[in-house]
DNA sequence: CAGTCTAGTTCCGGTTCCGAAACAAGAGGG
DNA sequence: CCCTCTTGTTTCGGAACCGGAACTAGACTG
């Protein structure tokens, strides 16, 4: 558990930003990143309509998440051959890696915010 | 000082990231979102230039930032009058509730967030 | 008062995203 | 089988954003 005042969670927002923005980092919509934080920190399965549920947003807005970040690797999908109506979205290398810098970015900045 | 291990970071990230797609709120860019943060939390004056400058982009990610977030009320421009080149960019009460409801977000979330 | 520099905006075309509706493919019940 | 329901994708027109180049307006220099 984390104790963090407003003005200190917005000073780490904006250092994080700023590191994002000057990175040409794959630059994802909030949609696209709450999708990919949701298929690597929730337990699987994850569905189509899992995700839309949990977002509270449409089926088209994920299949688009999952296109553009399939494209950039950070993710994929496979068939469920169990019921085959399902798209199973997994992980993959690219997606840890990209997750995992973002992590460290963040712990890092969380370190230079004041008192 | 806050000490955040990455795996927290990317729990507080995910909470959060989540709430902002679920609220309808202003949906903002990564830029945008920097542009504002900088302009509410670092000392004015601020200038296109400048911003530009800090953030590593262009003038015309700038102006069309302020652009969109002027008309969302976020922001506002006004001309200086010692040098009318210059436009300074200036805070709203519309950004200022904005951001602390981020704040205020970010830090609720950050108390939910597992040792 | 020309020439040059600076600040910010606008224009260009191309790409991406959006919501809503229509669609294809598979599952399942009578 | 046929009908219906479910799942995910595609299509549609419209809006937002992108980088880069061109442009306007103001300041400053000699």
């Amino acid at each position: 558990m984390i104790n963090m005042r407003p003005g200190q969670a917005l000073s780490l927002w904006h250092s994080v930003s700023l590191a994002q923005v000057r990175a040409d980092d794959p630059d994802l919509t909030t949609r696209q990143m709450a999708v990919l934080l949701t298929v690597y920190l929730d337990p699987p399965p994850h569905t189509v309509r899992g995700l839309a549920a949990q977002l509270g947003v449409t089926k088209p807005v994920i299949t688009r998440a999952l296109d553009t970040m399939g494209i950039k690797g950070l993710v994929s999908r496979r068939r469920d051959e169990r019921d085959r109506r399902n798209v199973l979205i997994q992980r993959t290398v690219a997606g840890s890696e990209f997750l995992e810098r973002l992590g460290h970015l963040v712990s890092e900045q969380s370190r230079t915010v004041p008192m």
